[in-house]
DNA sequence: GAATAGCGTTCGTATATACGAACATTGGAG
DNA sequence: CTCCAATGTTCGTATATACGAACGCTATTC
């Protein structure tokens, strides 16, 4: 922690995200006012960004976008280990076994991250969905990675007590977070009905490696392929790679850097 | 271009570049080295970017690594438009049909940016990831991109008049790049022989809308699996797949913000 | 266990940068 | 065709920031 935040640096970093929220493309001067700071002030700033293809300006139609050197990076966030690519077959087995969707992630704040996603057909390696962020609560492995704080902690990570509603299932009280909190650590299982996305059900696991919870995994199923019968095969294979990527982690420590 | 480029955004870029070289981590001594600036005046930066996740800083060992806001804006670069799901349909199509790896990507300066891999088989070990770079002049689809420039403009681009080499078959000067390239603008086809990875052989083309190389697409195939037979079928393919994606960038224009 | 070498951290001041206002340019409306 | 309302751009000065040196901390070495 600084002092105080840098101010250039986080008014990069708030451009970046700023027309990340733009995909169609944004002025300076609506980022300016977006930013609420003076045009000129973001203009060299944006100049050189775009220089560097960090961003991508279209001056026929005067927009930002996101440049690919940021594609570059992000990519060897997750490209430089091959740690990801060992977990990831540990997935795409499930995947393939269940014929359902694996995703794999880590918590980020508030928000799970999705770093890896199997499923049967699309498993050619793409950085697609993952890289999407959804508030811990609502999913089913963000809810297994937040049963690592106690309920006095999780109260104090939610102050307002209220949870913001994604789909009508979603949890919308701490209270009664808490309390399935409370269940994933007896059980070791957490669940999901359609909290994050209508029609969508989730098992999920943390992963646990020397005492911590370091990140989750969830198999997701159409609410008209689940029953109960499937649902114990699904923890079943759960808990099979569950134990199979903690110990890849263990035996990979060096290479965790992500959460 | 700024009036000179500001100071305080390159010294970001390159720090995030710098701790990108390093998968290993590196600490704020080695940046301010590696950097020729001062360490007080990188710490505070380093603290805001740490702070906001696009770094994260390993306290115990005193290392910096990539930070996952990274991977999340690069994800957004591909994923907002679902132009680049529809092209990889195309390329999954002729990586099944001929069981090869199809890449696709775009020029980024004098390089190659991958952006799309197609492959049969998620665990294969790998010539390239979306992500990656490579010298344009090494590679089938990097000189297929390169082909839209003049004799001369290629000159100008490669003043030295050599080429640095990344394997024993990678051309060596830019006459004998100015050679191919003219032979590419006239067959619409180009080579690659084990010039960016020993063992693999390409054929290439670009892709071409309203008169302009926007991106190009290769067939990635290890030797001993290439003869003059398949080479047909695979230029046959790629011509297929070449309409087929000219198509998809012409009917979604708005959506191409990659080059 | 003392000494050392490396690291991150702090702080006052020289210096680069952010600001606001004025200017320039473009596209669209009347 | 003219005007207007956007946009991006410039420039001098108030201001935040980068610098260098000194400090403190930790871990390794002898």
């Amino acid at each position: 922690m600084p002092p105080v935040p840098h101010r250039t640096t986080s008014r990069i970093l708030d451009i970046l995200e700023t027309v990340a929220l733009h995909p169609q493309g944004i002025s300076l001067s609506d980022i300016a006012q977006s930013l609420e700071v003076p045009k000129s002030s973001i203009h060299p700033l944006l100049a050189t960004l775009a220089d560097r293809n960090y961003l991508k300006s279209n001056k026929k139609e005067q927009r930002f976008f996101l440049g690919e050197n940021l594609f570059v990076l992000g990519n060897k966030f997750v490209n430089d280990a091959d740690i990801l690519d060992k977990i990831k077959e540990v997935l795409l087995y499930v995947a393939e076994k269940t014929s359902e969707t694996l995703y794999f992630g880590v918590l980020s704040n508030l928000d799970v991250l999705y770093l890896i996603k199997a499923d049967q057909f699309s498993n050619f390696r793409v950085v697609s969905n993952p890289g999407n962020k959804l508030p811990a609560y609502s999913t089913g492995y963000g809810k297994a990675l937040l049963s690592q704080f106690s309920a006095q902690q999780i109260r104090a990570l939610y102050p307002s007590g209220t949870l913001p509603q994604i789909t009508d299932n979603t949890l919308s009280t701490v209270d009664a977070l808490n309390e399935q909190l409370e269940a994933i650590r007896n059980t070791g299982f957490s669940y999901e009905k359609g909290e994050s996305t209508t029609g969508i059900q989730c098992v999920a696991v943390p992963i646990i490696v020397e005492g911590k919870v370091l990140s989750g995994m969830s198999i997701a199923v159409p609410v008209f392929r689940y029953d109960d019968v499937r649902e114990q095969e699904f923890k079943a294979y759960l808990l099979e790679a569950k134990q199979k990527i903690e110990r890849i982690i263990t035996d990979n420590r060096s290479q965790w850097n992500y959460s």
